[in-house]
DNA sequence: TCCATTGCAGTATGGTCATACTGCAACAAA
DNA sequence: TTTGTTGCAGTATGACCATACTGCAATGGA
């Protein structure tokens, strides 16, 4: 090996920052690897010493983006009101910044898509996610709620930020993402 | 006129069709014109004869499947148990057959990414959708609900029908559906 | 029967796509 | 300082993209 381990990794690192905000951003299909590369400040020709595919590129920046997404949540369970959580989700600020927020909501229909390899790596690095949100409800509402029920109201939070999204009238998403949230707290209750 | 008005109207009838059930099936930007008019039975060359662009066959095909559904849920509403519906939108059947489904679960994400006229035309021809469903949940709950929470409560299916689609094992992905239907019902009492 | 109209097919264009291959140059070990 | 490894750039490929233009042939009114 001449070049340290490092300078591969960053590379690997850059490129994987990259695609995980601009597949957001944009779409998976809408998104090629030129832009990535680009954006990663490389060229496309570099893209193949470090992934397979774009397909094995997509897999690892959801994996990336669904981790990264639960150790924030993991931390606002933990820490203080977990409201909070609930309304730092449906926020306008979450809504204009799709690059860096849920990856279920910005990619949820379009991984449905993929290959199954592809939704198996989507469903194991979410099964945490919907494992600490499950946790918080039991101990809310003092009965066991299932991974499938926390499912069910992470698809509240995410159809909700959707429809928000997709709502061009400012005044109307607002009252959307407010709706959503005293729907999200009514079923956590 | 040369052609009797029914050719022309059956023809476009033909396009709009085929977009509707391909885009929601394989994405908008995963489908060209190419795909669309041999669904249709026509070649690339005749499309710019009927639509002036690919965005604005989108639009149109919106307010198709848009309109359609609203129908279908208007019926579903005003007759037998509406129940039904829910369990209707989140059964294995819908989660299996998103070419005829709800367009929102397939496609806003993406939707939100067009421009500002497209999202205007989606919103608008989902507002009457979303004021049924609030006249509903109005009676249910006996007390006033907006537009914005019936948009909730559609985000809720429509984000969980995502989800179940999104999760490659069957038996998971039904529970998915099973808690959805129970959190809807919840949401609606 | 003839003709003006027009839906449609065929084809062209310039661009971008994912993928692949070929050298160069930067580098760490010797 | 030499050397062999390897990350990276440049470029090629064949396919597909949205859009546009050119004729032909089917058509219904005159």
């Amino acid at each position: 090996m001449r070049y340290a381990p490092e300078h591969n990794a960053a590379t690997r690192e850059r490129i994987l920052e990259a695609a995980s905000r601009l597949f957001r951003e944009h779409g998976i299909a809408a998104v090629g690897l030129s832009k990535i590369m680009a954006a990663a400040g490389l060229t496309v020709g570099t893209f193949y010493t470090h992934f397979k595919s774009k397909e094995a590129l997509l897999r690892e920046s959801l994996c990336r983006s669904l981790d990264a997404r639960h150790e924030e949540l993991g931390q606002a369970l933990l820490g203080a009101d977990p409201e909070t959580l609930i309304r730092a989700y449906l926020s306008p600020e979450h809504r204009d910044a799709p690059g860096t927020g849920c990856p279920i909501a910005a990619l949820a229909p379009e991984v449905a898509r993929h290959p199954r390899a592809t939704r198996h790596t989507f469903s194991v690095h979410n099964a945490p996610t919907l494992a600490a949100l499950a946790t918080w409800l039991s101990s809310r509402q003092g009965k066991q709620v299932s991974r499938a029920d926390a499912a069910a109201f992470l698809g509240l939070l995410a159809g909700t930020l959707q429809l928000a999204r997709a709502t061009p009238d400012r005044a109307e998403s607002d009252a959307i993402l407010h709706a959503g949230v005293q729907a999200a707290l009514r079923l956590a209750t």
